[in-house]
DNA sequence: ATAGCTGGCAAACACTTGTGCTGTCAAGTG
DNA sequence: CACTTGACAGCACAAGTGTTTGCCAGCTAT
């Protein structure tokens, strides 16, 4: 079985996995950190995908040289460091439905790539990101098409931006949240739309909006 | 003799030379690599100076593991390739001036990352970034705090968003362009300011607004 | 079938490379 | 002067790592 690429499915897995490695550790994996990690029995079956990799031109090799495997640079997200990647689980609307984060693979997720201004690693533990449609938060500065951060968190203060998924509508939504007595509104940011009200029963609380990424390009 | 940063004259060169191989190489170096094209006697002599850069926090070390040598993030500007990074020349107020752009020593300043999924390399030719001090794009979907990549063009359409210099008042602001006849209308986004009204002679275009990033950290 | 591929496996081998001594030497320091 | 400390040398060991060599199983085209 083979990927679009013309890439066996091992090779795709070491090719994310050197990746991966990089941005993690700011070093080139050596041929046994891809071998017991991707659970390969042998370094040579290593060797073999990696020149094969190496002929089809996804990576690049220094022959000899301890950790000589590099990216090509049109590959390579981030040449520096541990850079801080989120996945990018989906887009989040007024009215669809999200995938749980808590059952996706959040290794083959996409990723986005967020900002070191804009937080440091430790805070992007169960971070993840959505893409917003529609403008219900218009008022809160995000935009159609923008990109939010979302922290997993089962509860949210009064007045946290929160994604929230409704139990009986099956349905993920992105509203300011208020608990009001026993009942819980969910408040668009936008003058033009009307507050969700509903019981805290069928209100889960996913996470709460930790950043916000726009591109005007 | 020491250099301003507290390291002696060869762990200067050490730290340069670790720099420079990794951006020729893509991959860190040896210490062996070290040694030999610094001229060094011994290995230990090179261990012992990357002790040393390592206690006064220059490099960041991965024991025993080959090649492990890296450098903080914070340390290393723009090591290799297209990494995406623009350099963050100031704030920009609704009366501050701004250092102009051309002047700046691009080299030198700080550097912000910005995420791969709002623009690629090539289109981040010519852009820097701005902290927003203010309030005055807020129905524009930019706060305090943010920061806006702009991309540096001397020309604007109506409507466009634009860190234009009042060379009268010898400021920058973030506004709206609107040309109006031979007037100039800069155009807060906020029901509460007014628009700035000048001619066109007053007005220098810095650049279009190009992207956004928000943290909520 | 038979030969020729591809993908995989295991073990051994040899080079690469970090580390750990053991010294040397000059410049303090009491 | 004896003692300490910083910086450097030389060397050898022990990991860390890439490479090589055989061997095997499943396909495919001849």
């Amino acid at each position: 079985m083979r990927t679009a690429d013309g890439l066996s499915v091992r090779q795709e897995k070491i090719l994310r996995y050197i990746e991966e490695f990089f941005s993690k550790h700011g070093y080139w994996p050596a041929i046994r950190d891809i071998q017991s990690d991707l659970k390969i029995s042998s370094t040579s079956v290593v060797a073999y995908n990696l020149k094969a990799l190496q002929d089809k031109g996804k990576i690049n090799r220094q022959g000899k040289v301890s950790r000589g495997i590099t990216l090509p640079t049109s590959m390579s997200p981030t040449l520096i460091g541990p850079t801080h990647r989120v996945p990018l689980l989906g887009t989040i609307t007024a009215g669809q439905p999200l995938p749980d984060p808590e059952q996706v693979d959040l290794a083959s997720a996409e990723k986005v790539e967020v900002p070191q201004d804009l937080a440091s690693a430790d805070k992007l533990k169960g971070v993840y990101a959505l893409k917003v449609r529609g403008q219900s938060m218009i008022d809160a500065l995000i935009d159609d098409g923008d990109i939010v951060l979302v922290r997993r968190q089962e509860t949210a203060n009064n007045g946290d931006m929160v994604a929230a998924m409704l139990v009986e509508e099956n349905s993920v939504t992105l509203k300011k949240f208020y608990q009001e007595g026993s009942r819980i509104r969910l408040q668009p940011a936008n003058r033009t739309m009307q507050p969700i009200y509903t019981t805290s029963e069928n209100v889960r609380i996913q996470g709460r909006v930790v950043g916000v990424l726009r591109s005007l390009f």
